[in-house]
DNA sequence: AGCACGCCGACT
DNA sequence: GTCGGCGTGCTC
């Protein structure tokens, strides 16, 4: 009786297959790398499992052909935490196994990297063209191509990759075109600059705060910190103490953070902080290209880079000797992953951090509900900063109830519709003191729909049945859920009428605005869109912090970690939205929201002023940030939370089930609903399938069951048992979302 | 009927 | 990733 390795094979997705281990090749462990025979070629793969051969096997097994790393390339601390993620949150271990070994690192490491070219051969006339096309249309479209670029050669890729693949071979056996791999030129790494950034001196409650920490490290019971902090309090400070302690002790050290464009402070002062140590800082994030990726990963596993910053995904960095995890802003929404694995980057942190026997702090101004709930039951150990560093105080912050500022306006008629007069003179004695402000547009994207005043039609995304939004610079009509962009209609496309006009408001609209009521200031906007172009938002900040632009406006973007001293007003133009919509956690959002933002003002020798103009100035979210109380917010909510048994005191899950046919999608998750009422155990509870709050996305009906239960496990052991079981087809979808963050 | 095309599933 | 089976629709 032999042994059995399981493993998942590369380049193709979701490829799982056995294979006997040789009799010399018994060290074979879950996490190595083996060469396999495939068909009648050799691939490589990554071994899941490995376990005894029960016989009964109804197909010949090949033997694994070589063993590539004697020591596996995932340690065993890591296997343990991809199979308890693979389990907990209900996805099969081949999908953790693949946030482990990222794509490029994979490939083998001296094989550079290639893409497949196409050559133009010969030059078709345009008869070739369409006597082509009636037969093979796709092959007459990639000649197209080929024959309007200059070179008359384009990569693969860009014909739509794969799916080219067969047409262009077609056109290879016809001699129109000949194909060529090419090898790609890794980039070289970006340079970045750094703000100086020399150990400061402690104050006394940091120092507390660090000894707490180290006590922690030394200690052979190790609880997860909680480093509650004020903004402004140091807290970056104290991690970088904390990491050259770890560091000198020769283990070594990784930082998550939220969205790694959004902070680049923290990142640059981890690097200038640690440029002259041994063992440099690597840092991870979504827009290295794939050679930096490879390079950066395989420093952190060999050890030449010990100290690691990135996003969530870098929970999962082969960091050696791991000492210490640090989670800045734990409570932050970003370390939940929204597709699939929808693992939560903090909960993954603590986890590994026991698997590898390290100290985890979580930091945080506003820690999430979770997060002080483990505190109160003695899971987690508390440490707090309640003072900011140097002596500063944490700004004035004053509610302004927009109910009465809406009938001053509407007597005196007039103004602009998001700027009361309050802030509007607050705003203009900060510019002419040659100081700084901030302006939160809190709204999620910047809606701005194209409504028919006369027949009250909207024009709506055809795949998406929302409404499209309107973007000004492009002068086009975008969804912001699938991306579909259209031409801006100049008549109402129902009615034809000509009054067809722009409703709502978004930070665009704000902007042009803002900038005709402060005519002096330079302002400046940071939304999703700016973000979306490389380095801009860097650029903004570096002139934000050269003074060069006067006000900076923008959505929940700007109001992370950004430290600029110079800023001692901010102004949150519209508090309300994030509180109205329906989501458990609107309220702890918006409170995280008001607190993070007002901690952007008075970071400086000036005091900061924040002023918050809101419809519901009584809602607890604003008065206990009002009151820079996280503790009274937490007490107050948690309570709230317990009374309607939600998170954290109990888990909820969200299984959405989409298809392009409406009656598909429905009669599915009504066949799903109906299994689990007989198989669900009686401490889960479930809704009925509904329309999901966004129906239609991305050309598919979406229909959502929400479960909650005492235990995460529980829901997703009985649901992944069910979908198993019922054959839902190919046309049907059904994604479960465990400790689900985002309802729609 | 013959054939090229391209979709789709299998690969242990 | 690559191969081969097979349905489709055009051409002879």
């Amino acid at each position: 009786m032999g042994r059995i390795a399981r493993v998942l094979v590369d380049g193709v997705s979701d490829l799982v297959l056995d294979y006997v281990v040789p009799e010399d090749m018994q060290e074979v462990r879950p996490g190595a790398r083996v060469q396999i025979p495939l068909r009648n070629m050799q691939s490589t793969a990554t071994v899941l499992t490995v376990f005894d051969d029960e016989g009964g096997g109804d197909y010949q097994m090949k033997p694994i052909h070589r063993l590539i790393d004697p020591e596996p390339l995932i340690s065993e601390p890591m296997m343990e935490l991809a199979r308890w993620a693979a389990d907990y949150y209900a996805v099969p271990l081949e999908q953790m196994i693949r946030c482990l070994l990222p794509e490029t690192v994979r490939q083998d490491q001296g094989t550079p990297k290639t893409r497949k070219m196409l050559y133009l051969e010969k030059k078709p006339n345009q008869e070739d063209i369409e006597v082509l096309f009636a037969r093979a249309p796709r092959q007459a479209s990639i000649l197209q191509s080929l024959l309007t670029t200059p070179s008359g050669s384009l990569p693969l890729q860009d014909l739509g990759g794969s799916l080219a693949l067969e047409p262009a071979r077609s056109l290879v056996r016809k001699g129109w075109v000949r194909i060529e791999e090419e090898t790609v030129h890794r980039q070289p790494m970006v340079d970045e600059e750094f703000v100086e950034s020399k150990p400061m001196r402690l104050n006394e409650c940091q120092q507390k705060a660090l000894e707490g920490i180290l006590v922690n490290i030394e200690s052979p019971e190790r609880k997860p910190i909680l480093l509650q902090g004020v903004t402004g309090s140091g807290k970056t400070e104290v991690y970088l103490q904390a990491t050259e302690r770890v560091v000198k002790q020769g283990k070594s050290v990784l930082i998550l953070v939220p969205e790694i464009s959004l902070t680049p402070q923290t990142l640059q002062r981890f690097k200038s902080r640690f440029a002259s140590l041994p063992g440099s800082v690597a840092v991870l994030h979504s827009m290295l290209s794939d050679g930096e990726r490879f390079d950066e990963w395989h420093a952190i596993r060999q050890g030449k880079a010990r100290i690691v910053v990135g996003p969530r995904s870098a929970v999962f960095a082969p960091v050696r000797n791991l000492g210490l995890i640090i989670v800045d802003e734990e409570h932050d929404g970003s370390y939940k992953q929204e597709n699939s694995p929808r693992y939560h980057g903090r909960d993954l942190a603590v986890l590994r951090a026991k698997f590898e026997h390290a100290s985890v702090i979580l930091g945080s101004a506003t820690p999430s509900m979770e997060s002080v709930r483990n505190v109160l039951v003695g899971k987690y150990e508390r440490l707090r900063l309640d003072e900011r560093a140097d002596g500063k105080r944490l700004p004035l912050i004053r509610v302004l109830d927009m109910r009465l500022e809406g009938s001053r306006r509407a007597r005196q008629g007039g103004g602009v519709p998001f700027l009361s007069e309050r802030l509007r003179m607050a705003v203009n004695e900060r510019l002419e003191r040659d100081e700084q402000v901030i302006f939160l547009l809190n709204r999620r994207g910047f809606a701005c729909s194209l409504q028919c005043p006369d027949c009250g039609a909207v024009v709506t995304c055809p795949h998406c049945a929302r409404p499209l939004t309107y973007h000004k610079t492009e002068e086009r009509l975008i969804c912001h859920l699938c991306a579909y962009q259209a031409v801006t209609p100049r008549v109402c496309p129902e009615c034809h009428s000509h009054n067809i006009l722009f409703q709502g408001y978004g930070t665009e609209k704000v902007e042009e605005l803002m900038k005709k009521v402060f005519t002096q200031a330079c302002l400046a906007r940071i939304d999703a869109d700016i973000a979306r172009r490389k380095n801009a938002v860097r650029d903004i900040l570096r002139q934000f912090r050269a003074h060069k632009i006067d006000i900076l406006l923008g959505t929940q973007m700007i109001a992370k970690g950004l430290d600029f001293p110079n800023v001692t007003l901010v102004g949150v133009l519209n508090a309300d939205i994030s509180l109205h919509i329906p989501d458990l956690r609107a309220s702890e959002r918006t409170f995280q929201l008001m607190t993070q933002v007002a901690g952007r003002a008075g970071r400086g020798d000036i005091d900061g002023e924040v002023i918050i103009q809101t419809f519901t100035p009584q809602a607890p979210a604003i008065q206990y940030a009002r009151h820079h109380d996280s503790d009274g917010f937490a007490e107050q909510e948690l309570e709230l939370r317990q009374a309607f048994d939600l998170p954290p005191y109990s888990h909820m899950a969200l299984l959405t089930i989409r298809a392009v046919h409406d009656e598909l999608a429905s009669f599915a998750a009504q066949s799903i609903y109906r299994r689990l009422l007989t198989e669900l155990p009686e401490n889960v509870t479930m809704t009925e399938p509904l329309p999901a709050p966004i129906p239609k996305a991305y050309g598919q009906y979406r229909y959502q069951i929400t479960f909650k239960a005492p235990q995460a496990r529980t829901i997703s052991r009985h649901v992944r048992k069910i979908l198993s079981q019922l054959s839902l087809g190919r046309e049907v979808t059904a994604v479960l979302d465990i400790d689900v963050y985002s309802f729609m």
